[in-house]
DNA sequence: GCGATTAGCCAAATCGTTTTAAATTTGTTC
DNA sequence: GAACAAATTTAAAACGATTTGGCTAATCGC
């Protein structure tokens, strides 16, 4: 009876105030003043869950969190709140096990069913991604938060991992590198494909031949950083040169390069894809970190407008969206030692 | 009309129906039985928002996320979700600017009057907090992740920051350090007074002066650890060992370290707090980090569990919870060079 | 065998909104 | 000033569950 005390102590009824308060074009503009005042003085909040009742709206979106290594997940959600806010849209968190992508359909399954959320947000697709083809087939609402190659329409938001691993990749060939290895994403993302695609074309421009034995993929740490970058610089002739997919990727190349008495910037060079963290900056890195980057935390905020905008009826064809990715070049990258730079 | 229909289906009123699947004694077994089945096989779930605006419950703990740094976040947020998978609870993300505690009084106001969650989990408390006063006050269930001074009655969960600092900083001291410098949390914050009280009670206890020149606070970036870390080190004589409270900010120390042309390990020992992480590990570092020690994942399972009793009627007063924190050895502590170690 | 319990089930009220369809007031035109 | 249209406002019907209070039939004590 909260709605209809505050109707009754303005002298209006229900309908009136519900619709002065949502903006309804049948009210008065000096009423609708009129009851937004009253609203704020006399603390009149509509109950949200009788809203999302009447309406069948869930008031949420949701998003899938894996279990292990992604760092990058809170600056994403970050940024999803940060556009939200204000919004009378909340952002729930599914937990997954973070196995496989297939046993993640029954929790998107679950998430649908459950009437908890009016969206979701897909990340890391492969391919062909079957959540994206299951939530399609239920005709549910998605964002996906990288790409895939089905023809499943679907609405997505993903940077330029190929263009950026291009780039990162012939700017180290011209700068004289022959050798350059790269520790990639986990194998079968379409994100990993991409930097791999990259990684190739850059090669294959300049006429050097891809050597398998130089890549490496797997989950984003420090540890897999160090492990592969050990193994790699174990190889005869050894790379001069590291391309990784991220940040704590690119701590474990550091360690392992200074682990074998070499120098980072010197004897070896480095570029890691950077998602810009408030924690850990490539800047403050000794030697300051080559990087191709891009905001995350925007990423998040745009995909919470994208989302919003499907929900408000643009068609999930229409909603694509590939962000460029910058190639900041400081200390880690250099020429190969003894090797002249070509033009 | 959905509950209506399946119950006609069964050939049962609503009101058994819904008593059954809720588990109510007022309903034979044999008759909870089949609906209970009959509730997987015609797919029947019960519309969440109508339960909510029936029942009054949101079905939600509402967490306030920290614009900046916060890289622990995710992980004890993935805990929480852990703990919360199955329970039909969601996790609701509020955003912050991240300015002073005060500003966020606002933000728990709305967050509670929205009646968006059933309870809030309040991070990195002040000995005085303005927010648990505040939630006090009207009477919300809430958890403190951290510890307050206060006297308001509260649930809360913590780690022995104290007691990890004082180990720590007693075990550099049985090396023989007698200049150790502390980078701190952000000041005010009870865990960075705890810890600052751990470290000075591990010297007095020593005899050894307090230097309030070897102690620094600020946020848990590597840039800090490394721009502390280098004041620290320019300053005569230096200190030979650092107690640091994050991993971000080991690394900034380490840096810092070798920018000066030192070995950690060898000329400048350093232990620094570890809430773990599967991206970034104490033990792969190079060299590899002592650690204090505590999952903060653990104890985002925990707290969401603790919030679930407090929900269950358990009484705050009842709900304190103090962790032990491990200290783990490892080889970035070392005697000080040309130092005998004492017994 | 009879009144009192009790186990099992049900009809209807309720939660607090939005929205449909209808009623009222106001404004315009002749 | 009547007739009609347009602008406001309203009463009442959803939305889909839970829960209160009541009803029937089976069980029990004596």
């Amino acid at each position: 009876m909260k709605l209809k005390e505050f109707a009754r102590q303005l002298g209006l009824s229900p309908t009136t105030v519900s619709r002065a308060l949502s903006g309804y074009p049948e009210v008065s503009e000096k009423t609708r003043q009129r009851v937004a005042e009253e609203a704020v003085r006399l603390g009149y909040r509509p109950n949200i869950n009788a809203v999302r009742l009447v309406t069948g709206r869930a008031g949420a979106i949701g998003v899938v969190m894996g279990r292990s290594g992604e760092f990058q997940f809170a600056e994403f959600m970050s940024g999803m709140a940060e556009r939200l806010d204000g919004e009378d849209i909340d952002i729930l968190v599914s937990p997954t096990a973070d196995r496989g992508l297939t046993d993640e359909i029954p929790l998107y399954s679950r998430l649908v069913a459950s009437g908890r959320v009016d969206a979701v947000i897909v990340h890391s697709p492969e391919p062909n991604d079957e959540r994206i083809a299951f939530l399609r087939e239920l005709g549910f609402p998605f964002l996906v938060h990288g790409r895939s190659e089905t023809d499943v329409t679907h609405a997505w938001l993903d940077i330029d991992n190929e263009g950026a691993l291009r780039r990162a990749t012939a700017h180290l060939l011209d700068l004289g590198h022959r050798r350059i290895a790269m520790i990639n994403g986990r194998a079968g993302r379409t994100f990993s494909l991409h930097r791999d695609k990259g990684y190739r074309d850059a090669l294959e421009e300049r006429g050097i031949a891809f050597d398998p034995r130089l890549v490496a993929h797997g989950h984003f740490t420090d540890e897999l950083g160090f492990r592969f970058a050990r193994s790699f610089l174990e190889q005869s002739p050894r790379p001069t040169a590291f391309v990784a997919g991220s940040m704590m990727t690119a701590l474990g190349i550091y360690r392992a390069v200074r682990s074998r008495g070499l120098v980072v910037g010197k004897d070896i060079s480095v570029i890691a894809h950077d998602d810009v963290f408030p924690y850990l900056t490539a800047d403050n890195m000794v030697p300051s970190l080559s990087a191709t980057r891009s905001s995350i935390r925007a990423a998040g905020a745009r995909a919470a407008d994208l989302v919003l905008q499907l929900l408000g009826g643009r068609a999930a064809e229409e909603i694509h969206e590939l962000w460029p990715v910058e190639l900041i070049l400081r200390e880690s990258t250099a020429p190969p030692p003894q090797a002249e730079s070509r033009p």
